[in-house]
DNA sequence: AATTGTGAAGGAGTTCACAGCC
DNA sequence: GGCTGTGAACTCCTTCACAATT
């Protein structure tokens, strides 16, 4: 049965991933077998993730691709295109804005900010990098959806502060901070530094094992 | 009691974020509580987290904060500096390599390298980028420990081959594809665009409930 | 008095295994 | 015969609650 609201959070993180695998699917159907395959997971997940979308498979057949694409971007929010801003024009922003993968998937970035003075002006991209002064403004005129943060870690609380005030929910972080928000904004942190340090623990590991260096493949979400 | 080795991959993926928070404690000593706090997360937690490592706190008093860093750096393998060679001289890559965050986490970058004519010789941060065809050579000569794969999607998997061959066991990759490696492999995956919906569905979610826009703040891994 | 370390309870996520359907 | 949908078993992770320790 479909209803029974509420996905549990580890099938949303895979939806996405689900999406990915799809869309290099050359038949009209998929088992979750398969689907199971390019995703990456075990093809029982696979049928239980779906089923909490609801019974779109056909036994005996497997999925419509179309169609299933459709469902989880539906479950997913991802109808228009979303609006995205930049806040922090260093090295890793300005790489961001120009990130081919976020219009590929329907994300638009219409809004790079700063503080310092040196990048105002800047083209990035499709957008010039404004003052993050005027934030609150450049927000509302560009109909912002949400905000990717890439500023310095010494500053990101105090910026993430001026987000909440001028009304934004989402905010994808990439500053190695743990911000504190009210509870009716969401973040995803993303910290670089961490996930080298994640790799190194295994890696050092399985060389500690030293004859047999047989290890496990680690995910991620 | 310390050993009963093996630490639970949740606890490891936390480390890090631990590391983070022990940074700006101008004490010399932590309380659970208190380094729950910073890194976001409840004190039990930490007490539990903690004693995978050993029994390093002081019953009254709390940890000692110089002294867990270590204890913390030892259990991760970080020693040295780590040598990092980034793959794909694109937009992401060439803003990675200049990422200061790593050098600051004892990460070094030192090759970068690409397959597109146009970028070698290109100056990145410290290094200049060189063929792809050379892959061996150059992991070999800089001694590389870790690769940060940043290569479109279209070609992640051939590359990652070509790393496998090369003896590569550490990768960090952005290319949104699930490589297939052996076993002894590593991966850590960080898809933006994956980041993004997630963030479209929770944003999507709370919007959905209209009266009250009360939900919960959503970690990451 | 304060705070750790941990057994036990509780909750979440995964995998199995098979009935049900095409 | 092939494949989905799902209850039940299992494993992993989190939180509670408190005895042990300084």
């Amino acid at each position: 049965m479909a209803s029974m609201r509420r996905v549990p959070d580890a099938t949303v993180a895979r939806l996405p991933v689900y999406l990915r695998a799809l869309a290099d699917v050359g038949d009209t159907t998929v088992s979750s077998e398969s689907l199971a395959a390019r995703a990456g997971v075990n093809a029982a997940q696979v049928r239980k993730d779906l089923s909490h979308l609801g019974s779109y498979g056909t036994r005996g057949v497997g999925y419509d691709v179309d169609y299933l694409v459709r469902q989880i971007n539906r479950e997913l929010g991802l109808v228009g295109d979303r609006r995205v801003a930049i806040v922090g024009a260093g090295n890793l922003g300005r790489a961001l804005a120009g990130y081919k993968g976020f219009p590929q998937r329907g994300f638009r970035v219409v809004a790079a900010l700063d503080s310092d003075p040196v990048t105002y002006g800047m083209r990035l991209g499709l957008v010039t990098v404004e003052p993050v002064s005027s934030l609150t403004e450049v927000l509302t005129r560009e109909k912002v959806d949400m905000v990717i943060l890439t500023t310095p870690a010494t500053v990101a609380q105090e910026v993430a502060d001026l987000l909440v005030a001028s009304g934004v929910t989402s905010i994808l972080n990439f500053a190695p901070t743990v911000l504190q928000v009210p509870t009716n904004v969401f973040i995803r942190q993303v910290d670089l530094g961490v996930e080298l340090q994640i790799l190194s623990y295994y890696t050092h590991q399985a060389a500690a094992s030293h004859p047999t260096p047989a290890g496990a493949s680690v995910g991620s979400t």
